[in-house]
DNA sequence: AGCGAAATGTTAATCCATTGTCAAAATTCC
DNA sequence: GGAATTTTGACAATGGATTAACATTTCGCT
């Protein structure tokens, strides 16, 4: 039984003691927490690190957390998060919720209502999708993940090593979509792993070699430059 | 292209006016919502029909929201719950959310918070694999954010850049209204850096050369001397 | 109306971070 | 210990972001 990885949260919040309360209460719910004390740091923290939830004070110096959330919001639609602030005009509120906030708590709060609030949203996050695909095709490739094969029309059965399978994997679930380096790196490798970025892409060359007619014009294995990888099951040729 | 089944919703109220006014705003908004009375009435529904998310009163005859909550809870984990509700101690909202509510409002309430909460509880539980999160069309066009692509008869499909994708969503997401050029620069570009303002207006030569039919006489991106750009949805051509 | 300044439209060229590639090193697994 | 797998590092290649330069439009002003 392997143990679940806590959840982490990035709470950010300017005012000291505050901080340290919902920090410490959300430790003992046992998440991760990473405190920002600014936008600016906020904006950093989202870029470097994983998180499944932000919890936002809007009244920040340096940047509002309306506008970190709408930075959040333009390059990741799925991070959920969570204003918790003094503005508590239900203007505030509809703008917050505009602008892509998932819920908002206003100040003075109840501790424990912020806690089921949060638990809410990290577990809908977090929630898996369907069943673990075991078994795909694409044009004559056929792939079996829980048998670690795949075939390749003329070249016969190939033998998917272990982290080629969940690679691949993750890339045929999100069909279609744009796989970011961080999302393959959470869900492959795990949070607290950092393989070097050049690691990924050997994968995907392999897959390339595998799968493609001419690996360097690329129909099922794009790579979208500064976010990870998309695979899309090819298009009539023009 | 197949139309989207509207997203089901049970409201459960029985102060009739309210009831009224509240489901016809929904519907406004494309959901198929289901009337019940009370509390019994609400746990047929449930088992009869498949819903999105059902909308709970607190005080019904018969059977009260919070063991309705229970009920259903029992059965279904997954449906969102969102209570709608004069009691407003936090013991009260502590104890809906406790039992499985995803969101507690208490009345009065602003009925376009309303929206926005009911919005994001739908789609968020109703993401399927593969369906896009984010996506937006207009007038044939089609926008899919997680695929970073844009859909334009005609032309096909083009591949939207990383910047591409984070201006255009915001342009829409602000659609008919006018993004100022500091705006932009603010939440697409950073806080720390300044590119020369002409950076923006290449961006927006770009989307009126996939978009426009005539780039030089813009239907969706037009400029706005001395402030900046604001993206409409065409009017009836003149 | 006509002029000039300022803002925007447009194109092409440049720069540089990201990705492609491959071989070698490190690690894991029998 | 040896084979398979995974990771790293160096270098090349690529393409997106940015800018510079020039054209055009808009608008205030007389």
């Amino acid at each position: 039984m392997e143990a679940v990885a806590a959840k982490r949260i990035l709470l950010v919040e300017d005012e000291q003691s505050l901080a340290e309360t919902v920090k410490l209460n959300l430790e003992l719910e046992g998440y991760h927490v990473t405190l920002a004390e600014d936008g600016r740091a906020a904006l950093k923290a989202v870029k470097q690190a994983r998180f499944n939830l932000v919890i936002l004070d809007v009244m920040l110096p340096e940047i509002d957390g309306f506008s970190v959330c709408e930075s959040i919001r333009l390059v990741n639609s799925e991070l959920p998060v969570l204003f918790l602030t003094a503005k508590n005009s239900a203007a505030d509120r509809i703008h917050g919720l505009k602008i892509g906030a998932d819920d908002y708590l206003s100040k003075p709060f109840n501790l424990e209502e912020l806690l089921l609030r949060v638990n809410n949203l990290v577990r809908r996050s977090t929630r898996k999708d369907g069943e673990p695909l075991s078994e795909y095709s694409f044009d004559g490739y056929r792939i079996n993940f829980s048998r670690h094969e795949a075939e390749v029309p003329g070249k016969g059965t190939i033998n998917l090593t272990k982290k080629e399978a969940a690679l691949l994997r993750l890339l045929v679930e999100r069909k279609n979509e744009v796989v970011s380096r961080e999302h393959i790196l959470e869900i492959v490798w795990g949070y607290d792993i950092y393989p070097s970025t050049r690691t990924i892409d050997n994968y995907i060359v392999t897959f390339r070699k595998y799968f493609e007619p001419d690996p360097s014009r690329p129909r099922y294995f794009h790579s979208v430059r500064g976010i990870g990888y998309k695979f899309s099951e090819a298009v009539p040729a023009g």
